[in-house]
DNA sequence: AACTATTTATAAGA
DNA sequence: TTCTTATAAATAGTT
């Protein structure tokens, strides 16, 4: 529907079918909500990211959508079957475990684990699945790199700029000091090398530091 | 949206919303089974029409998809009281739940999605690990072939040193056949160009074809 | 997130 | 219901 025409299969690229997925969930929702308006339908929409995030839209409370729903299975099936009850219950944890221990064997066999299972075309592709994470990583870390720096050059600008000005400060001073018949040193916490002490700018100094800290640098 | 834009809300015309229900139901149905595919998201549609008739699309089955829903209301209400809690055995879930959300999260790090949230320092870890799995898989597919090659060179030997043996079969039938006075070539299966048939040798091409087949070659 | 060229979905009519 | 068709909406790729 635009630009291009697609082909309905799983979006290869991670950012692009993460946009997609954020913009024709928007648009799903709302269909289901036109349709529930317009035709007086009951409807009730699930949709589960593939992180696992849950958005939902109930025409009638999602409760009152699924219980409808089960009632017509019963309808439907009548035999003594899988309620929602057991589902709650004790099999609802099995369920989990059987996706827990999927998830487990697909994440090890990444870390390069437990591949004697595995056949050469499956080899294959968990490399090729491989090689596109360790892609995408690179291509972040270099992002990520670039920010810092740019988040230090900027930082030793302002520190420059920072720095001749309190040169320029100890230089005046310099000069209104030859004038007075009192050397006001010791008062105003400035000494002859031209470093400055941390009582005349304790606010700049800090701040320094807190962003250091914020970079996560020694 | 066509012919005239129109509002949402309920149409009046019976017929009309009929109508109207049948093609936006098909279209959103459509829709939700073009996200579920091109997003990798679990979706679940339930619709009644006004008068109770049901219909549904789930990318898993429905259970499934009501199961993973009630999952994530106990993450909600993760807070209520432990003691039902431990005493329904939820406690238990709710752990699991949380070690599985953990896998996922790996397994998606390490196939380069959401790596927005890593810190430059988690990010070349997370570059260390697939780069050693990286490996490992590369060196399992090294010795998969191996295997397969060597496999292959022993049958290749075999069926060579068949092949012989064929050969000194047919060139001894051969020195047997000029001396009697009948030609036997229609009763043995023997031609003149050397070739068998697999009348005489029928244990041995089906082993070959066997062997073959367990290579996954064609 | 905004833009826009296209593809889809669909309201009305037959 | 189904088909057609003019038009409104949705959206893929791009910036």
């Amino acid at each position: 529907m635009t630009r291009e025409k697609i082909k309905i299969k799983k979006i290869d690229n991670a950012t692009a079918r993460q946009v997609t997925f954020s913009k024709r969930r928007r648009g799903l929702l709302k269909k289901a909500q036109e349709l529930a308006i317009l035709c007086d339908a009951d409807v009730g929409l699930i949709v589960f990211s593939a992180s696992g995030k849950l958005f939902e839209y109930a025409s009638l409370s999602m409760c009152e959508i699924l219980r409808k729903h089960s009632m017509q299975l019963d309808n439907t099936l009548k035999q003594g079957n899988q309620t929602v009850d057991s589902l709650t219950g004790n099999s609802r944890y099995a369920g989990l475990k059987k996706e827990y221990d999927d998830k487990n064997r697909q994440l090890r066999q990444m870390r390069g684990e437990d591949l004697q299972e595995l056949t050469l075309e499956e080899l294959m592709h968990l490399e090729r699945t491989i090689d596109i994470g360790l892609t995408c990583v690179l291509e972040r870390k270099g992002l990520q790199i670039m920010e810092q720096l740019s988040s230090l050059q900027q930082k030793e600008m302002q520190l420059l700029e920072e720095n001749k000005r309190l040169k320029e400060k100890v230089e005046e001073m310099r000069m209104v000091e030859k004038q007075p018949l009192i050397n006001q040193d010791q008062v105003n916490g400035f000494h002859e090398d031209g470093q400055c002490s941390s009582v005349l700018v304790p606010q700049d100094c800090d701040h320094t530091s807190d962003t250091l800290l914020k970079l996560g640098l020694p």
